[in-house]
DNA sequence: TTTTGAGCAGGGGTTTTCCCTAATTTATTT
DNA sequence: AAATAAATTAGGGAAAACCCCTGCTCAAAA
């Protein structure tokens, strides 16, 4: 008498989506109620459908991102479990999903099994947390005993260092930046020294290469 | 009175592999023979398998990548067909793949309609070209044309180049660089003016951008 | 009220990057 | 062997990036 469980994939890659959902539609007790291609697109559809347990949530995505969805989820659905889905086995987005309250996470070539492993241990537990995710908790514990903290989970950046960020990741020289983010070239001097300081980089390449780990820019 | 196709999977991420095969299963006519995570893990597989009639290659891959697989296939079994399967519209990978053999270039946020129509279309016509290769290959030619060839596929990068390029995604200085290659900071120079010009770029972000944009490093 | 801290702006300096031109050495071709 | 092309090394100068220190404002906290 397993009850079904009802679950909502959102990932930007068509192929990927679909092929998820079919992957899963083979097994009876769990159903793939709708999937969509980012938060917004999954916020819309959430209306015309039924609620999901569980929700397969990619990280990098355009319009609306996998942490922007499950701060969401948690502030308007708290009900519904997500699992962080993700290609990357990224240092730092593990901790920053869980902070955003996915209550587990998985990586895009973990396997079928590990992945039903994920969603019943979700169901019953309301968590799942493998190897990956307790060594990387240990590491940014660890680190916030040594006060270097360097994963992005603990790193706030505001929206002034965010849109410096991204424009870093381009040919613009800071003085360009500054005119487009109507700053003085001081003020852009400083976030770049504050960035510096928060990412642990000595360069803008260093800023260049954080922002494209962390999904700050997309290619 | 359809003869059924064989496909055969080739993607390191194993979620994504998997929950293809389970898509393509669902159409009697269509058969995954195999998948494997990357080349040489194809490869190995071939032997025991009987020969697909196409492949789906993703390009971005650990130990082998799309290209080098794709010639390989070429080479030794030039009767499979490829059809490049790749998450970035970046602009030099389709050119480069279909240099390296490909008959066909698909998005993975392609829908099942255009799989599917890419697989037809690639056993009946032996090739499948839609509107965004025929874009990229005039937009090459021109590019010939103007003797300014700004993709990949026609820019030969040596050993140094490419040495220099991997190092210059990093937080070194061009003289740290120098050291490590054994060369006089002059030469390193003259690296990065080389790769400025080939490549269309104005600064070390600019490497740093197509390097990752073109897998030169992972990050 | 005083203090603390974040955000913004400036002065003035060093280092790195960028962009020329040009002289070597090395490889390839004729 | 001579000519040509490619790779490496070089110098000098301008721009950009980087770094440290100071001061201002505003608002929240003590």
């Amino acid at each position: 008498m397993n009850k079904t469980i009802h679950i909502s994939i959102v990932d930007d890659h068509t192929l990927f989506r679909n092929g998820l959902a079919s992957l899963i539609s083979v097994f009876p007790d769990y159903q793939v109620l709708f999937s969509a291609a980012n938060g917004l697109d999954f916020i819309a559809q959430l209306n015309q459908n039924q609620l999901p347990d569980i929700v397969l949530l990619d990280i990098n995505m355009p319009e609306m991102d996998g942490y922007a969805t499950c701060e969401w989820i948690k502030q308007n659905h708290p009900s519904i479990k997500v699992l962080a889905l993700s290609t990357m086995d990224a240092d730092n987005s593990i901790i920053k999903m869980i902070k955003c309250g996915a209550k587990g996470y998985i990586l895009k070539d973990a396997d079928l099994t590990e992945l039903k492993l994920a969603i019943t241990e979700l169901m019953q537990l309301g968590f799942f947390y493998n190897e990956l995710i307790s060594r990387k908790v240990m590491q940014s514990i660890n680190l916030l005993m040594d006060d270097k903290s360097e994963l992005s989970a603990f790193i706030k950046l505001n929206e002034n260092e965010i849109a410096f960020l991204k424009l870093a990741c381009s040919e613009k020289t800071y003085q360009e930046i500054a005119v487009e983010m109507f700053k003085s070239e001081k003020t852009i001097d400083g976030y770049r020294a504050d960035l510096f300081k928060k990412l642990n980089v000595t360069s803008r390449v260093g800023l260049v290469m954080y922002a494209i780990k962390n999904g700050v820019i997309t290619l």
